[in-house]
RNA sequence: GCCGGUGUGGUGGAAUGGCAGACACUACGGACUUAAAAUCCGUUGUCCGAAAGGACGUGCGGGUUCGACCCCCGCCACCGGCACCA
């Protein structure tokens, strides 16, 4: 019979509010296991049914930990701060705490409608000045440490958001955000110095049990490599500094290239014969987007610089220097030294300007190609270095170089500093002031938090400045250091400020003198187990971990890494695999499969839905089948079992679902967990379960459907709580099966099957695979020349016809 | 182009060297019902066959093995990430 969802669910959430199970107690005795889920944006939609997916995941690791007695911190709050309520409240007139507090009072009661096990008294906001003042005293400890600078450079811009955007935030040229087109400008900006950490941030992922994608992804972003840095002389008498990873090819350079916004260029222009054209590129270049940038990327312009010319270190020759977009400013030194017989994009450019190809690696055929595939291979026409293999040539160039001083060894990232400026008004302000006099002052500790101050629009402006500019009672201010007129910074720190160190809060959420205590910090840190989206794998997940080691290098936290585990989830996708989306019209509410099937059965068809770390795609109809499943329960516990032991008939099929759903929730593999648990029922509507029975199978499910569960704990008479029960345990012996069921093979070939022993020796084992009819058949007429017995699980016996 | 992943019934998916398709959805049949829904029981990879039975079957082509969805080599398709990174 159906049971009635709406009540049980109701009245249990009540119970949880009073009883407050989900507490975590700082100090405890216990074990200690920390699990967090990535905290949500509170948007104006609410909810999405994507969100529940990795939520229930980690709710139900957190309810075994804690009916395995753990002492669990399974925290919630909310990355408030950001454009879409900014964008929300211009739109309605609103003000966007108003936007945010809204939201976020939407949210948490369709947070507390699933069920979750959140310790809601640890909530955080990043919107709330008592914990952005946190957030600011960090910006301010990297400043500290010459981690927070302001530099003028090119950055991107993000066209419609009026607003520049982080590298990371760039996706395919356009604004991650709202997909519009993303340009070049040049504005001065705060930068965080995240390349001082490129390295402790790749070493470190040994330490950590990421996903394997993930560490790959990160890695990728962060994008190390080893060569060497070389100075060409030119003939205008300034060195060109170029990098390398290839310095065993230097015989091979036929021609440089430095990046259009390359420094010396202005130095040189005066000294240029074709000063107009070279100018003309360098504004044709400024002018590109990102998009426009790498859909031109096949041909290769550029321009010749007339009138200076480089000299290559290893033989003297004299070679051109053009300018191409192809050379990055943000990359290296801005410049290269051009090898067109073994890199693809120098080769494309040679044909185009008709330079020399020199072939130094043997092995291909230069004359068509470059050939690039050479990292094995032996060096020709490359005088001191010929018939060295290519490693063995480049250290002994590396030290040729150095030598001469005129290069050295050197490492570089693709990663860049993290432009940490938004012209925005709803995020942290960047508690820094500007001094005619003293320069850039940061806003002294006691004075934090410096509060947003109420605006009368919140709109951009054309200018490229923050809102907060035309707040010219904020702007204007004292300075701090000398006490003269000063000036505000009116910029704002970007979303990924609040959600880099969220989870530390959560340990201490209402301290008032520090983050969080040292005590907290060390008794909850690190984060045992992380889940969150790959989409946050190069942002969210790579600027918490570099604040989180340069907060260990102040002494701040106790651990150099911030989560010990990370894992991953697969999209919630629409019916028929399409991604959900308001203008598709495909997307679920979890609001509306609450109020038809309830929360349990939610949580239950999100984890039976697939394989947890690949997407998939969402089926009404297969919900029935999760309803279908809790309803089959329930009426086992209204038939009113008894008998308080494991009953016999079930004894082999209850351990061994103990076993399988306690190993697969550690490994996420919560589909088969579920499918185990539905084979039990199954059984147990063959043979009538016992109450010790029953007792078992309620304490499997009460971290996926809690609510229901508790009902039937209490239905059935057992004391407490079920969800406060000591997680079952099973015995291995109990989980074997008396008797097994042996394939029977005859060369390979399924003939039927045999129940014999468990265990039984092989003889037997082959004697009753020999009995059975179809494989006696095959058997006719011949030799048996050998058996292969896998135990209590197949016979192959191989025959070839009698002589 | 580079890196990573995936490819299995009508559908979602199980099985990481040992009976392919667990579990569930759909569909069909039966019981209950005046009837329907719900529920319970059963069937449900494809092809041939009345049946017994047989053949085929995990993207494609090879290989290793007594035995391959699983391991190896070569392709194809799709998804995700990165992309002129010197």
């Amino acid at each position: 019979m159906a049971y009635d969802f709406e009540r049980i669910e109701k009245k249990w959430q009540g119970i949880w509010e009073q009883e407050k199970p989900y507490a975590a107690k700082t100090g405890d005795d216990r074990p200690k296991w920390y699990g967090l889920i990535e905290f949500p944006y509170p948007s104006g939609q609410g909810l999405h049914v994507g969100h529940p997916r990795p939520y229930t995941a980690m709710d139900i690791i957190a309810r075994k930990r804690r009916m395995q007695g753990y002492n669990v911190l399974f925290p919630i709050g909310y990355d408030a701060f950001g454009l879409p309520t900014e964008n929300y409240a211009i739109k309605n007139h609103m003000h966007p705490h108003d936007v945010t507090r809204r939201n976020v009072a939407n949210f948490t009661s369709q947070l507390k409608m699933l069920g979750f096990g959140f310790d809601w008294d640890r909530m955080v906001d990043t919107t709330d000045p008592t914990y952005y003042k946190w957030t600011q005293w960090i910006f301010l400890q990297m400043w500290k440490k010459g981690l927070a600078y302001k530099a003028t450079m090119p950055v991107n811009w993000c066209t419609s958001c009026k607003c520049v955007l982080a590298n990371e935030e760039v996706v395919e040229g356009v604004c991650e955000r709202c997909g519009s087109p993303v340009i070049q400008k040049e504005k001065s900006q705060w930068m965080l110095r995240i390349t001082a950490y490129a390295q402790r941030l790749i070493d470190d992922l040994d330490e950590v049990d990421y996903i394997e994608r993930v560490k790959i992804q990160q890695r990728n972003w962060i994008g190390r490599s080893e060569g060497a840095e070389v100075d060409f002389d030119t003939t205008a008498g300034d060195k060109m500094r170029i990098f390398t990873t290839r310095c065993d090819t230097l015989f091979g350079v036929t021609y440089m290239v430095m990046s259009p916004e390359h420094a010396l260029l202005t130095k040189w222009m005066p000294m240029l014969k074709n000063a107009d054209a070279v100018k003309a590129y360098q504004d044709a270049a400024a002018h590109k987007s990102e998009l426009e940038r790498t859909e031109l990327s096949k041909e290769k312009t550029g321009v010749r610089l007339e009138g200076v010319a480089a000299i290559n270190p290893v033989n003297g020759q004299e070679i051109p220097i053009f300018i191409s977009d192809y050379v990055l400013a943000t990359y290296g030194t801005g410049a290269i030294m051009a090898v067109p017989g073994h890199d693809s994009r120098d080769w494309d450019f040679a044909r185009a300007f008709d330079l020399p190809i020199i072939e130094v690696v043997k092995g291909g055929n230069v004359d068509e190609a470059a050939y690039t595939d050479c990292e094995t291979g032996e060096l020709v026409n490359s005088g001191f270095l010929n018939g060295l293999p290519v490693e063995e040539a480049k250290e002994k160039m590396i030290a040729w170089l150095e030598e001469k001083g005129v290069g050295e060894r050197k490492v570089n990232y693709k990663l860049r500093d993290w432009v940490f400026s938004r012209q925005r008004y709803w995020g942290e302000p960047i508690p820094m002031v500007n001094c005619p006099k003293c320069g850039w002052v940061p806003v002294p500790e006691e004075e934090l938090p410096v509060l947003l101050p109420e605006v009368e629009s919140y709109e951009p402006t054309d200018t490229g400045e923050s809102p907060l500019s035309k707040m010219t009672d904020w702007v204007r201010c004292k300075c701090p250091k000398c006490g003269g007129e000063a000036q505000r910074e009116t910029d704002t720190m970007p979303q990924w400020a609040g959600s880099s160190w969220y989870f530390l809060r959560y340990t201490d959420p209402h301290n008032a003198d520090a983050l969080a205590s040292p005590e907290a910090l060390k008794y909850w840190t690190p984060v045992d187990w992380y889940n969150g989206g790959m989409e946050h794998t190069t942002l969210h997940l790579l600027y918490s971990r570099f604040w989180h080691k340069f907060l260990y290098d102040i002494g701040v936290v106790p651990t150099k890494e911030p989560y010990a585990k990370r894992t991953s989830h697969g999209m919630i996708l629409g019916e028929g695999g399409v991604k959900m989306s308001k203008s598709r019209g495909n997307v679920v509410n979890p609001n509306d499969v609450v109020a038809k099937y309830g929360a349990d059965t939610l949580r239950l068809y999100t984890m039976f839905i697939g394989d947890f770390e690949k997407a998939a795609a969402w089926s009404d109809e297969a919900v029935k089948g999760c309803k279908k499943f809790l309803d089959r329960v329930w009426a086992l516990a209204e038939a009113g079992p008894t008998g308080d032991e494991v009953s016999p008939a079930h004894e082999t099929a209850v351990h061994q679902t103990i076993k399988k759903v306690s190993q697969d929730i550690e490994e996420m593999k919560f589909n088969t967990a579920i499918a185990a648990m539905m084979t039990l029922v199954n059984d147990f509507y063959k043979t009538k379960p016992s109450l010790g029975d029953m007792e078992v199978l309620l304490k499997l499910l009460s971290p996926f459907a809690p609510h229901v569960v508790e009902e039937m704990w209490e239905m059935l008479g057992f004391e407490g709580r079920a969800m406060a029960q000591k997680w079952p345990e099973y015995d291995e012996a109990k989980t074997v099966e008396q008797m097994k069921e042996l394939a029977v093979q005859v060369n390979g070939k399924l003939k039927g099957t045999v129940t014999v022993p468990t265990g039984c020796p092989d003889q037997v084992a082959v004697a009753a695979a020999m009995a059975e009819p179809k494989a006696a058949r095959a058997m006719e007429g011949m030799d048996v020349v050998k058996t292969i017995v896998v135990k209590d699980r197949l016979v192959n016996l191989i025959v070839k016809p009698k002589k």
